[in-house]
DNA sequence: TAAATAAAAGATATTTTTCTCTTTTATTGC
DNA sequence: GCAATAAAAGAGAAAAATATCTTTTATTTA
């Protein structure tokens, strides 16, 4: 469904959002073990959406990864959106181009429904939100 | 959301559906040219589908590509399946290899929601079924 | 200012997916 | 049996996704 970019991407950013709570700061080590991802690969992606505003980060002692206000609140939509673009969420199921309202692909108004369902989901989940569910226990962010 | 190679089996799969109701047997070259894929891809991906009997083929002239009655009746859910397996209805979102029914990772249960529809509107579509909606203008199945 | 820390950036390697080309095998019609 | 047709099979090539390693830059603390 999503790329595995895209997987260790929510699985990071719900981690991270975890130890901001409990006041933390968290340096990218310590995410790649929580989340059970590859280190400079998770890296990486996290640079990226950090050069995109989604997560906050300190170089330096005591420096690591972190999410303000803002970022707290952004739902899981938000990041499948900075990582994997939109495509999941627009594009004809078939991959046609020229699909569309007027001259839609044999399953354009059933996946319709589909996609719309996915994006109300992703963009209902907060990020931030996670937190209260997991009470402490981080375990199953690692594959 | 599907692989390439799932969606031009998709569109291959129906572009030989209307073909089989038209009364012909369709070979791999006209059938690269109606649904725009690129030819010795979508012969592998045939071939593949042709093992499975998911799809009929007869060497020779006169030969190609046609559907029997059982394979008139198949659902996109058993191309998808047949062609991406099925981690696309199971596996976590996450992709998290613990997360299950007691063990649930954050989005596991709007997940599942999500999948079983995704599944259903698959699994209601059969491959036959298209040709009467098309009514012999297969020019959408042009990417 | 120096040492330690930690992210950012760049370069490279590996794997998987997507795509191409060539040869082989089976079937048909003459 | 021979020529033509068309799928099957095999062997790569190219591109994209995934993963790893090294160097650079910024920050903090002592």
């Amino acid at each position: 469904m999503f790329s595995k970019t895209c997987e260790y991407a929510i699985r990071a950013m719900i981690f991270i959002a975890q130890k901001t709570r409990e006041g933390d700061r968290i340096g990218i080590k310590d995410i790649a073990r929580g989340i059970d991802s590859p280190e400079h690969f998770i890296a990486k992606i996290l640079q990226e959406l950090s050069r995109k505003g989604i997560v906050q980060s300190a170089k330096g002692p005591n420096g690591g990864f972190y999410l303000d206000n803002v970022s707290m609140n952004r739902s899981l939509a938000d990041i499948v959106r900075a990582v994997d673009g939109d495509k999941i969420f627009q594009g004809c199921g078939l991959g046609l181009r020229q699909c569309s309202e007027s001259q839609p692909c044999p399953i354009h108004h059933e996946f319709k429904k589909i996609r719309f369902g996915l994006f109300e989901m992703l963009d209902n989940s907060k990020v931030g939100a996670f937190t209260d569910a997991l009470e402490g226990s981080l375990a199953f962010l690692k594959r």
